[in-house]
DNA sequence: GCCTGGTGTATGGTATGCCAAGAACCACGG
DNA sequence: CCGTGGTTCTTGGCATACCATACACCAGGC
């Protein structure tokens, strides 16, 4: 018998009502805050319960992961809150990305394939050409799809893990950013340079290069950018 | 009226039950995987709160953020399981904190003040001197307590709060390996240097010799090391 | 004797209700 | 009109009971 097997996907909505409460949330969560950054920022267990159509525990264990990952505040007995970053915070986020993904840049020397780096070559390629022509948000994309390949090809799993929250964090900051000045042509200029010394197993420059580019980011934000 | 008020302190026992029980679990966990690394591995819901006296509900909570952190792992209707790590987790967790302390270097060349330095330089040279008729497990904590203060030297909270993480995990391996040939002899010469680059401002230095520093301890698990 | 199907049990997931602490509001006294 | 005390309502914390599923064990048939 051949490995012909009925491709029996996993059945629509297998997880558990706290997963799904606690992806719902934080969908709404990132929404409002790159959509009304200056909205509500009360939440009430019972309200959400009723909205959603599950009892509170489930909800609760929901919101205490967000709580964890900083996402809302629970204070007792007073109620929760959707937190807004700091502009210090999201400073220290950007450098601490900064760190791991120039890490990421100098292991990607000595762990990729040049088949996976001229993967990246093309990446950079593609969306530089058209750019020009294209709207800025999935111009912003491209851009966080190629930090997360850089990311990738470390081989590092945890590194992967740990900046795509960080991710999450400061995107709604960087879809304001990114329509600003020049800064898109600049950051393309930068990421070739970075997959050229990427090509030549470059470690040190790898590194340094995708740290001063992401710390440019950081000084653009902590510069331009008006949070708080 | 002066600012004397009764110094009521926040009387004994003033966290919920879901923070008791989080605290006590961890350091159960720790004190497990440090003595006894090859012990049982389920845990039950039901049996723990019978131990500590509380419902499940708190319980529940705090085996939630355990399982978020990773250092346990709760699967529907099998059991709740003490997450033992494999070595490339180790490997790639001593990767990230090697990134994270680099750049807590980088910027503490730039934010430290001269004080704060040469509080580090009293550091090294206390426990150096008498390294040799002290126990090995103070030196490690002593040792600890140094990479703790070059973060905290970066004024950068979340690099703290992130790398206090790695420093948890990686605890159990670092207190087996520590002990072993002269890797204390040669790590006191690393943290020497280290603060001679922070006390110079000596900013690409002191990044590559935290980063140097920290992978030899990465090569030195990856090869003597045994877990598994 | 082995495979198959059913049944019981263990165990995490969910729902619900009560509790206590804080906040807001109101009434009363000065 | 202001302050003080109390009452009520809001709201998260906690306890408990029930549910659903994965596993183990057993019985029956081939």
């Amino acid at each position: 018998m051949a490995d012909t097997q009925l491709q029996i996907e996993p059945i629509g909505e297998a997880q558990s009502l706290k997963v799904r409460a606690y992806e719902a949330l934080k969908a709404a969560i990132m929404q409002l805050n790159i959509y009304a950054p200056d909205a509500e920022l009360k939440l009430d267990e019972r309200a959400l319960s009723a909205r959603f159509g599950v009892s509170r525990t489930p909800l609760r264990e929901a919101l205490a992961q967000l709580d964890q990952e900083g996402l809302v505040r629970i204070v007792a007995r007073r109620g929760i809150f959707i937190v807004r970053k700091t502009k210090a915070e999201v400073l220290e986020m950007i450098t601490v990305w900064a760190a791991l993904e120039s890490m990421a840049a100098r292991l990607a020397t000595k762990e990729a394939s040049d088949d996976e780096i001229s993967q990246l070559h093309d990446l950079v390629d593609t969306f530089s050409s058209d750019v020009i022509a294209q709207h800025m948000g999935e111009y912003s994309d491209a851009n966080i799809r190629f930090h997360q390949a850089i990311i990738g090809l470390s081989k590092c799993q945890l590194l992967a893990d740990m900046t795509e929250k960080l991710f999450f964090h400061v995107r709604a900051i960087r879809q304001r950013t990114i329509f600003e000045d020049d800064r898109a042509k600049r950051s393309i200029v930068d990421h070739k340079e970075i997959v050229i010394a990427l090509e030549a197993r470059d470690t040190e420059r790898a590194e340094r290069l995708v740290r001063e580019h992401t710390l440019k980011l950081r000084d653009h934000v902590e510069r331009f950018v008006d949070i708080d």
